[in-house]
DNA sequence: TTCTTCCATACGCTCATCGTATAGCGTGAC
DNA sequence: GTCACGCTATACGATGAGCGTATGGAAGAA
């Protein structure tokens, strides 16, 4: 296998190769890669040098693979596949034996629904210890490293291996603070969360609809834990998820206003994500998990306004 | 695929790591790569920190895999030979479209029989670009980014896609010059390739045997091209095969000494090593070498002794 | 035409990585 | 015991591969 060192002064070209390839542009590969576009052509270039041909057309809209770069496509996805996958699961082994536990959750799940709970956790499963692998926004696919991932989909879609967690809830919610404010200024102010669209305050509230009333204003944000921080302080009204929210309600820290919620149809589920043969951890932490869930909704009947 | 570089500084590592677990030592590793035995143990130990598991134990005889370690070589060992068949195939391709044939052959048949008729092999095939990899020594296993390869093996082993090419035949040969001198001097100097075994003289030839006589020389060569050299200047007696000698038989550039020559039992052949379709030009190279080697034979008859 | 977007090349610079030197350590011979 | 001889790890200074910035040319798009 040394003949690689001989043959090629480095591996990277291979990398950037088949980021290019993946990517249809040099431009975009340097984007995806984190490098200069000309390090990219200079990357390429260099592997077509060491073996011998043509990699890519270069067209002026970018550039296409030849016959030859699409087969070391090809056999570069694959090996390098080969090579990532065990080291996954290497470092799955690592973890299992070291009591890690992998969450794939929202950041503001975990701020305002599990960091609360850490101690309590700890306290039921002292030997585990938590590793979050936070999500932006919305979530694509299930990552491969981790155990146990919370995911919306469809009430219908069922999965192996996966736990109801919550129905997803959404209602318009403020801090008690601002609460009382509007009630005498008569304006509102929107914490509008930027993967939703505008109107889906109509669905979901009485509220006057941001920029009806002169004096309104609404502030958009791209990420729901930030948005979900300046609601607390009193900034304004903000949607909020239950799976996030309920702990923050039952602590009367958020408060209902507009008197409706909105139960999509769709559900939040615990999915355990582990490839190999399940651990009993993972489902144990599931159900422990969705039995504090369940405490919440019980507690917060009294609270909610009735869903629609 | 770009995690690779997001979560690796380099790849090196890796091939460095396959090296020493091939080796079983990273002093082992470090000369086989051709680098310096700290660099092994600053490469395998930048892999284990970014993967976060040891891959050795260290002892002081040497480096043992651990479980992680093993699965990663094997990972790494299958992956890496994914792309590098993958650019072996691609070069194959690339030769075969540009005409090139790659032969592999010892280089003293190259240089003693191959190129007086590299002008004939041009005139019977104009289009085709002929690429010798030679070999040192005595083979090992077949080269898997050639054409066709001469190789030496029992007359009953058949291979598919193989042809005769001539029986291996050993005879004691020198030049004209050393011949005509022996007579008075009466002393031997033989040349002796290291790869046979002293005793194969005796075998051989009625000649004294080295050291019998006070006064004979025994030079010794790992180069079979460069004792050949030697002989062709006169400088002693050489064990010459047929397969390599002929055309400086016939030339008269050598000739037989001794009275005998050995048929060894074994046959040289023309192997095609293409990996995939077989090609009609490779074919005809080898029918031409055949050829050529047969003329040579016949015209061989009325000079070579009698083979034993 | 002009504008935009793409890739290739030139040019310094910097930092990752190398080799040398050396220390630490375990093992086996005597 | 202790000496010698492997092995690997660390320190340190030097260097060159590869980076980014700047720029040029070519090809579509407007």
């Amino acid at each position: 296998m040394e003949e690689f060192s001989q043959r090629f002064s480095s591996l990277k070209p291979f990398l950037v190769f088949e980021c290019a390839a993946r990517s249809g542009s040099f431009s975009a590969a340097a984007k995806a890669f984190n490098i200069s576009q000309p390090s990219v052509s200079r990357n390429v270039a260099q592997l077509e040098r060491e073996i011998g041909v043509a990699l890519f057309e270069r067209r002026s809209t970018g550039a296409e693979l030849t016959d030859a770069g699409r087969e070391l496509f090809h056999a570069i996805t694959q090996g390098m596949s080969t090579i990532l996958r065990t080291i996954k699961q290497i470092e799955r082994r690592r973890h299992e034996e070291a009591g890690v536990v992998s969450l794939s959750v929202s950041g503001s799940f975990v701020a305002h629904w599990m960091a609360p709970r850490l101690a309590a956790f700890t306290q039921a499963f002292p030997d585990v210890r938590l590793r979050f692998h936070l999500i932006s926004g919305m979530v694509r696919g299930l990552p491969d490293d981790v155990d146990l991932a919370v995911r919306t989909m469809d009430a219908s879609d069922q999965d192996v291996r996966s736990w109801d967690f919550v129905p997803e809830i959404v209602l318009p919610v403020c801090s008690p603070g601002y609460a009382a404010a509007r009630k005498s200024t008569g304006n509102e102010t929107f914490l509008h969360f930027s993967d939703h669209a505008h109107d889906i305050w109509n669905d979901m509230s009485d509220l006057c609809l941001p920029g009806q009333l002169e004096g309104d204003v609404c502030h958009e944000f791209d990420d729901y834990s930030v948005l979900l921080q300046a609601a607390l302080d009193g900034s304004g009204v903000a949607l909020g998820w239950l799976s996030v929210t309920s702990k923050l309600l039952l602590d009367r820290r958020l408060v209902p206003v507009g008197g409706r919620a909105h139960r999509t149809g769709r559900v939040h589920r615990l999915i355990d994500c582990g490839a190999g043969p399940s651990r009993d951890i993972v489902a144990d932490i599931a159900q422990w998990l969705v039995e504090r869930m369940k405490e919440d909704l019980a507690a917060l009947e009294p609270i909610l306004p009735a869903t629609t």
